[in-house]
DNA sequence: GTACATTTGTTCGTATGTATA
DNA sequence: GTATACATACGAACAAATGTA
């Protein structure tokens, strides 16, 4: 995993876009399904800071790709 | 809001010694109490970055107007 | 009912790169 | 060249909600 298309640091497009394209993606393709990884567990597999992650997760929430839930996590919206 | 006197980028005056002023005065007409609204707060108020709302509150930090406590917030030094 | 771990939410600290005057 | 200003990114500390033992 963490497979071919990681992150690029140098690219012009942010990290945080690059993360929730891939996320998108990855919830398209249904390897994500019903619940996303942890913000720590995406920290762990993406080597990017919390702060970018919840960055990426939030252009996911805005565009109705996910819901947050405080304590219990972010769940990918049923589409 | 943000109401009469914001912040002119085309001054002389560079943005964040204008926002330590307008901070400065907010605290001493007891507009601003107790707290600093954060620092994304005021970015969003404000319309500058973070970085020139740091530099600001650092001035007022300076002067004995404020105290930060990280992870907390910045706090009104009582006079 | 309490204590603990997990997870998200908020806030400040710091560094780097880019653009502009 | 210098100072200002913005955006991105990482790190750290603190807070609150949740679930479980």
């Amino acid at each position: 995993m963490s497979s071919v298309s990681d992150l690029d640091p140098d690219s012009l497009t942010p990290l945080y876009e690059q993360l929730a394209t891939v996320l998108r993606e990855e919830i398209d393709a249904g390897r994500i399904t019903s619940r996303l990884p942890s913000e720590t567990s995406l920290v762990q597999q993406y080597g990017v800071s919390r702060g970018t992650v919840r960055r990426a997760v939030a252009l996911l929430i805005d565009v109705g790709y996910a819901q947050v839930s405080r304590g219990r996590g972010t769940f990918v919206t049923k589409r």
